[in-house]
DNA sequence: GTTTGTTCCGCAAACGTTTGAAATGGTCAT
DNA sequence: ATGACCATTTCAAACGTTTGCGGAACAAAC
């Protein structure tokens, strides 16, 4: 009983019936007779029997298993993306194998190869920031294996997608700050061969324009790390004109941000108003209280999951589907004048 | 050439050989003339051949899979703690399977089982609050499967573990409160048949008891979660002796406990000291920034890897290790006087 | 007594791989 | 010519499961 292993076979031995029996019996085949079945059954329930999926994946090329990559894990948003995902797969019957790229391109390409030898049935992925090349990609489509971008996804491929709205986010929460009287806003950016760097500044850029604001080119700067927000901060607030509101790309660097303007000796939100991206644990930690536009990560794990499965299961035809997870202002203390 | 599934058998069928030869020359048996060897390897380089893992693991009966449980992935501690997990686990040829409890026990029984209906070769668990019954983890040891317990252990089975010095940990956070000039110091714990819980209410005892402070009852409160702050701590400073420095379980319930004594007008560190535990991003986001006992979770995910590996692989009958990760403490403005 | 049908069960192949044992073909010494 | 010996290759079984097909046993219909 070591390895908790009872197999088909010793049902059918203790039985005295053949292994085939034993397997029809399990499946409530038709050409088993009832007392055959009684017994079998409550064989395998005395002996705890369960099947073993690796002789069924050999069997049947499906291993119920999904891959997931992600840039890292230490990451509040994407850490929610993967508890959905965690719970929707497990719900649904398949594991989770997991890898995290760590924002490197090669590591990237070599946890795709992982997954692909680990004969997972499909793999969800959300782009390191670093990948410009997605021949690694086109590798597991051209297998025939599902594929998933979610959050930050590959424009060059046809594949189903799960994204969040980023331009819509961006619009909302710079049209609030212009709404609380900002008239010199500065956009703290995302890479932008990226499409939630590039989404959040369209949004930006088209709020300014509902406000006939002018949208100056010195007014988006690339910035999305705690480590750029040192440097290019500071240089803000030295500005003649200096900013009257900021709208960060992500909430690590809006944190950093108002750390180095409270520093400076100015106020939170009557100086300058300050919004983030992504929420969750941060904005409420910083004082004052961080607005940020709220990310339903775990809404996005799932639906991800949801996509992924249904093109393993029905290896459907049908073109690639874009889904749009809805974003949510949360107006907190830093923007609220 | 679809799903990437070039076989032995495909191998062989080209080469005009049998698939016996194929397996053979591949792993340059003795038996095979060096010519059949360079035919093989260069139609396996041609072709891309990769061995199936499924079909090896039905042969082997190990599965290079390890399962990880955790309560729950979105937070700080655990997610690095992951990330050193996976970063060893790959680099050592295993894959990662990943639970999460969600504090559950029930959630924490389905996982175990899901695992071992996996056939992983060995587990990773760090335990529910919830978690008081330890049967499905004896049924992983009847099994003959290695199991690690790492952070949150189950005192009650024999196996290996990694933990995080917890008493000494929050000794050296109490002594430096001691030493700041606090003389009413309150410990808000944690669930005490959680190790952690314990080991930290210990540090902190002994630690008064160093500096010949007496230890009040009513200074130890069980309060671990942002919700229960809300609770405890508005009542602790309405008491007629108001504590001067204050001990947490966690971050997350320091920064909300910071954020109430400043809600009330009371400054920080001067008129309560507070000291946290785990760190992460957390503790340098608040104003001032959190002084906290930084676990390294990176390290104790590939020390917890490497105790695992080495059971499975050794499947040694060496007593249980129990590896403990050294804390240190961060002093930073929240307890700087 | 032969056919036809039913009900229940076992055989064997298959999934991809490994591995000890057996077979093949050849050379060499007796 | 016979046997021994070597190098090289193939065979067959095994891992745990599924499934189409064939077979046995029996009863009913002609």
């Amino acid at each position: 009983m070591l390895r908790g292993k009872v197999t088909i076979k010793d049902i059918a031995r203790e039985l005295g019936i053949s292994p085939s029996t034993v397997s029809k019996a399990l499946k409530s085949h038709s050409d088993i007779s009832s007392a055959t079945k009684k017994a079998v059954m409550a064989l395998v329930r005395k002996w705890n029997y369960q099947p073993d999926p690796i002789a069924l994946s050999l069997k049947g090329g499906l291993s119920k298993t999904i891959g997931v990559i992600v840039p890292e894990i230490v990451h509040y948003f994407f850490s929610t993306v993967i508890s959905g995902i965690e719970d929707l797969a497990y719900d649904s019957g398949y594991h989770v194998m997991f890898c995290q790229s760590n924002e490197s391109w090669e590591r990237e390409v070599k946890s795709v190869d992982a997954l692909m030898a680990s004969r997972v049935d499909g793999i969800l992925v959300s782009l390191s920031k670093t990948s410009t090349d997605f021949d690694h990609f086109r590798m597991i489509l051209d297998a025939g294996v599902p594929l998933v971008f979610f959050d930050r996804i590959c424009s060059d491929l046809d594949t189903d997608r799960v994204v969040v709205d980023d331009e819509a986010g961006a619009f909302e929460a710079v049209r609030h700050l212009c709404m609380e009287g900002c008239r010199n806003i500065v956009h703290l950016s995302g890479p932008q061969n990226l499409n939630i760097g590039f989404g959040r500044k369209e949004g930006f850029r088209k709020a300014l324009m509902e406000f006939d604001l002018p949208l100056i080119g010195s007014n988006i700067i690339k910035c999305d790390t705690t480590e750029e927000a040192r440097i290019v901060v500071p240089e803000l607030l030295k500005r003649k004109k200096r900013p009257d509101g900021i709208f960060a790309v992500n909430d690590m660097t809006a944190a950093e941000t108002m750390r180095i303007i409270k520093e400076a000796g100015l106020r939170i939100p009557e100086d300058i108003a300050l919004v983030g991206f992504t929420s969750g644990m941060i904005s409420d930690l910083t004082d004052p209280t961080l607005s940020s536009v709220e990310q339903n990560g775990y809404e996005m794990g799932k639906e991800a999951v949801r996509l992924l499965i249904e093109r393993i299961e029905k290896r459907s035809d049908q073109p690639s589907q874009n889904v749009v997870i809805k974003t949510r202002l949360a107006v907190k203390g830093s923007s609220r004048r």
